[in-house]
DNA sequence: AATTGTGAATTCCTTCACAGCC
DNA sequence: GGCTGTGAAGGAATTCACAATT
């Protein structure tokens, strides 16, 4: 394994990858080579060798790749085998929907806690034991609970206040809902995911039908 | 205005601008400098200039931007002058928090109606005047209503059929959070929020502290 | 024969640096 | 003097193309 800087588009493709293979493996295929694996995306064959090749020499000349080996080692790669523990903060629509959601890998992210601070919220059940709580006990909850990953469901206004309360508590790794540019401190990582800005790309389109945009 | 290639990572920028500039004035501010609000962001201020001078020349040398003008070049270049009605199809938790969502410009997004192929949830009242319907519906809402964007928070294995179904009712935006790479057909556009890839982005990084991701 | 792993070439994106303008 | 617009330079990501390997 190489110590050179990878880029989270890499990382964004192994995740993509990951996701393909345990798909290969539920329908029983043993071999998969980088061709194939391109052909169901829109990826040049190079370029997933590239990406593998980041973290080590996982294929075999002449073969491909060993489904399940490489699906073992994309799981270790991504620190899927830890579990992660996770908060929600902020129990509105979208706090209730990804407190609920489905499409978390069950055995590596376990979303733990909700938070909010609108007394009129707090207490409200979410789920099968999950239920609102007060974001003045956070921070403690964070630390307690080994809570590795935080989701920020609430106001732009209240991000970055809530952002710098659950890095103060320990939590290196942010999923940000809301429309505004976290500044991370050393040390802590921001995805953010931001809904107007998908919707107005698709606008610009609509709007210049002409003009090609990338496809993704 | 160029005929040029414009890339989608200028457009996502745009709308960061546009919501700067929205808080600029505001604020009451007359102008801007690139330098300025490169500095908002982790922005070069060259890059703002260029993204700009892809669409026309707005600053003045010497001044900068008049906030208020390039705040309406850029809602003319997004396209948001045009009212955009959009429906949700999957009436999940995912699905009623995008019916209900309060980021969306209100004068530039109406999500008008939310489908589901569930008896069990057609007919529920997501919110005043919203109601879930049954897909069978789907394709004669959007010729009818004028439907121009599709938000899909359905399953994965149900997504690339309802992918087809929109598009071959006209809609060219899609916005699909399901797990899965649409196949777009020529003039249509899909824009994928992944959320699992997100998670495991954050995984990845927790996992390789030392490795320096790229900020975004 | 097939497919990987990887230098070289290419394309795309960002930043520099400065002429031109207010 | 300050700031834009942009050609040129630099850097990053992707693709090509092929030697190496099974």
């Amino acid at each position: 394994m190489k110590t050179e800087k990878i880029s989270e588009l890499t990382i964004n493709r192994l995740s993509v990858y990951l996701r393909c293979l345990n798909e290969l493996a539920d329908a029983g295929e043993q071999t998969v080579s980088s061709k194939t694996l391109a052909g169901r995306f829109n990826l040049n064959s190079a370029q997933i060798r590239k990406d593998l090749a980041y973290f080590g020499e996982f294929g075999v000349r002449g073969v491909g790749y060993y489904v399940e080996d490489l699906r073992v080692q994309l799981i270790k790669i991504l620190g899927l085998v830890t579990e992660h523990r996770a908060v929600v903060v902020g129990a509105g629509n979208m706090g209730y929907a990804l407190a609920n959601y489905s499409g978390f890998k069950p055995r590596s992210f376990l979303i733990i806690g909700i938070f909010d601070s609108d007394p009129a919220k707090i207490g409200r059940v979410v789920r099968d034991g999950l239920r609102v709580m007060s974001v003045e006990y956070l921070k403690d909850f964070i630390r307690e609970e080994g809570i590795d990953i935080a989701i920020l469901t609430v106001p732009a206004s209240a991000a970055e206040e809530v952002f710098a309360l659950v890095t103060s508590a320990g939590v290196r790794a942010v999923l940000n809902f809301a429309p505004i540019q976290l500044h991370a401190p050393e040390g802590a990582k921001v995805r953010t995911v931001d809904l107007s800005i998908s919707l107005e790309s698709l606008s610009y389109f609509l709007a210049n039908p002409s003009v090609e945009l990338a496809t993704e």
